[in-house]
RNA sequence: GGGAGAGUUCCCGAGUGGCCAAAGGGGGCAGACUGUAAAUCUGUUGCGCUUCGCUUCGAUGGUUCGAAUCCGUCCUCUCCCA
């Protein structure tokens, strides 16, 4: 790889599910000669095609896409490999002359990857894990908060004693390279970014409109064989990964038999708008989004606009 | 037509005389988020500016110092016998 004095430009298209991050990214790929990055915790996987909303080849327009649909179901993977891949991916796609295009609406992939986040190089030992999932059974997480403030008082004064997730991976961290999470997370960001992002958002000025595009889109799903698809993952079982999916688990009460179609539809579309929301939320904390608003703006012109005056700056 | 029961705040659902603006859950809204992230966790949720006040528990009329809780009537719903 080349050795640059610049940074490598590259545009992120960012916001909530369904609000039409794919059709832009395209878009703006086509227009520059780029190239598409995902940045989709889900729409890495084989198998949830339909559900992930992945894009068709006829969607891709001939606009090469990388990091999409290359993991089994029951890969594990984590935000340090995305890191790791998108990096490589962007260095690449700028090394052939193109503009690398970042589309996804997993929050903490693209902040990781914008921000180059570099992660604690020890890999996730699960017998640790375990051992401390077992101890926080038994004392609880005020107790496990009391003993975390003895090596990090920072983190466990800003953890919540029910965040168990959080609390269990302070002490793994700890445990396992010595360092606390304070000063993990002060180690995390001492090399700058590679990249000078140009981060658009879509989103709409009026909440309802996302979510009638939601619900619409739920049903279009479901017209495209949802049902199929979810029957096939119906009997697996697993924890993480592809199965956390917004898609098939809230159609398995209607494959079992348990509840209607309709309850069953009407229940994927609640958690997408949920899950919407909370991204919503990720984002509108970072001011270095430009905005671009659905029902206002056209996004095609808009984010073409963007892109050029972003790529003029020297 | 006879009998049994039910109507509670956006929804489900507890609450049987004061400690009830009313448990709990869902949903909504807001926030967090460094190797599970489409996951996970938190806060808030009748109205008004508060210590405080006002309006709520199908409707209406009572009993009572005091009612979502007791009584009368009415409306709606479910169920059983016809």
């Amino acid at each position: 790889m080349a050795e640059y004095s610049k940074k490598t430009k590259a545009v992120f298209v960012v916001g909530p599910t369904a609000s039409g991050k794919t059709e832009l990214g395209i878009h703006i790929a086509k227009h520059f000669n780029g190239e598409i990055v995902s940045a989709d915790s889900m729409q890495i996987y084989n198998g949830i095609h339909i559900a992930s909303a992945a894009p068709d080849v006829e969607e891709m327009q001939g606009i090469p896409h990388h990091l999409l649909e290359f993991l089994e179901t029951d890969d594990v993977f984590s935000v340090a490999d995305y890191v790791k891949l998108a990096r490589q991916c962007i260095a690449d796609i700028a090394d052939r002359g193109k503009l690398p295009v970042i589309v996804g609406g997993t929050g903490l992939y693209i902040n990781s990857l914008i921000d180059n986040t570099e992660f604690v190089e020890e890999a996730v030992d699960l017998t640790l894990r375990n051992r401390l999932e077992k101890r926080f059974e038994l004392l609880g997480g005020e107790m496990m908060l009391d003993e975390l403030s003895e090596i990090d008082k920072e983190t466990a004064k800003r953890l919540h004693p029910n965040d168990r997730r959080r609390i269990i991976r302070a002490f793994e961290i700890y445990y396992s390279t010595g360092k606390t999470v304070t000063e993990q997370n002060l180690l995390s960001h001492s090399t700058p970014s590679f990249v000078e992002p140009l981060i658009l958002g879509i989103t709409f000025q009026n909440r309802a409109l996302l979510y009638e595009r939601i619900n619409r889109r739920v049903d279009l799903m479901l017209e495209r064989g949802l049902l199929d698809e979810a029957r096939q993952t119906l009997n697996r079982v697993g924890g993480s990964g592809a199965f956390q999916a917004i898609g098939h688990k809230e159609l398995y009460c209607y494959l079992k038999g348990e509840c209607s179609l309709a309850e069953a539809s009407e229940l994927l579309k609640q958690q997408t708008r949920r899950y919407a929301k909370r991204q919503l939320t990720w984002f509108r904390r970072d001011d270095r989004i430009n905005w671009i608003y659905a029902d206002h703006d056209n996004p095609s012109e808009k984010g073409i606009e963007l892109v050029n005056e972003f790529l003029k700056e020297e």
